[in-house]
DNA sequence: ACCTCATCTTTACACTGTCAGGATTGGTGC
DNA sequence: GCACCAATCCTGACAGTGTAAAGATGAGGT
């Protein structure tokens, strides 16, 4: 009934996503490797306990986290694709910069989901998350008319790129302004992806 | 004096180096989020403050081990190219075969090197390791006639691989006999290198 | 022979994750 | 309207962690 609608008196009233939220601000200040389930309880005005009775424990909480991060990675994905040309490779190139977008605006959650084993990924929610956006990927990638090998050379590349770029290794291709390293992102993504039989 | 040439009775002798491999078994066992200080001590026989004379703290032991770790790294690439034919093309593609091959060798070590920020990457000796690592690539991009786009799309297409194998998401690749999936991998690490003009 | 000092141990403290048991309330059946 | 119940949250405790300080040990130079 207060004006502040995350702290109440006794019951918190949507302590599972406070916590969520406050997880996520843990994650990109202090990394996975440094992640504390006290800090987030901490920072979400809550006794260091309460989380065990929403998550388990820790692991139960990264992974219901990484589960909501693979639903805004596909959001990110959509953004760029939105912005492309319908054709199935632009669409497949799109994807791939929204990829990329994903791991350089997000680091740390980035790295939960493809470099850290805190997550349980046999969880049956995270599992349906990660599954569906690799299924996004088969999906452009089949339709573009590529096979199996097709979709792992366009999820390599893609990968490559996100994971070196995030960690602040490929600086030529960083420090370019965004227009042109968009340029060079989208001719190493499509080349990457096998041309049409001409 | 004794048969066993890791204990003494109270100095070591040795013991930094018996350190460092305890803390490899360590890594490679429990991993890099997982990793105590104090089970490496235990693993070496010693008391658990005994590492903070030769390393200073955990951060310092991951960053000598991750040092030894680019070395390894670049014998690993080094067995492949010996042999790969000599011509520029052959050796890079070897290279990443290498990459590949570490990746999937030692994946807990290849996480420490590429995805975790426990090692200290301003220390000059893990600087001068990592640098070397990559001014080998670079090397052999300039020998077969790149720039550093280029070397973004070698580096890029055979980190994804790697890191994606390593962590078993590339399943109807890794599946694969080893000599067909060396093909695959070959023909998509060839792929990412823009052909000479011809 | 002795003394210095690098090496290793012991002790201590703050912090972490997790478990057990107790306190507080929102909601349901009467 | 009321009593109860179960979900929710808190307090307290324990083992394990990293790190710092201070004491023990002995190898090597003088």
């Amino acid at each position: 009934m207060t004006d502040d609608d995350t702290r109440r008196s006794y019951h918190h009233g949507d302590l599972r996503s406070a916590l969520l939220r406050a997880a996520e601000e843990e994650l990109t200040e202090r990394g996975v490797e440094a992640f504390s389930l006290r800090q987030v309880a901490k920072r979400a005005g809550v006794s260091h306990a309460a989380p065990a009775h929403h998550f388990g424990d820790t692991r139960g909480l990264l992974t219901a986290l990484a589960a909501e991060g693979f639903h805004r990675f596909l959001a990110t994905q959509g953004q760029r694709e939105a912005q492309a040309a319908p054709d199935p490779r632009a669409q497949l190139t799109a994807a791939g910069l929204g990829y990329i977008d994903f791991a350089m605006q997000r680091p740390a959650l980035f790295r939960l989901l493809f470099g850290s084993d805190q997550p349980d990924f046999s969880d049956p929610t995270l599992d349906a998350a990660a599954t569906a956006a690799y299924d996004h990927l088969r999906r452009q990638v089949a339709d573009a008319g590529g096979d199996e090998v097709a979709a792992a050379a366009a999820w390599a590349m893609a990968h490559g790129l996100a994971d070196l770029l995030s960690n602040g290794r490929l600086k030529p291709v960083a420090s370019l302004p965004p227009a042109a390293r968009d340029q060079v992102l989208m001719g190493l993504l499509e080349q990457s992806f096998p041309p049409p039989v001409s």
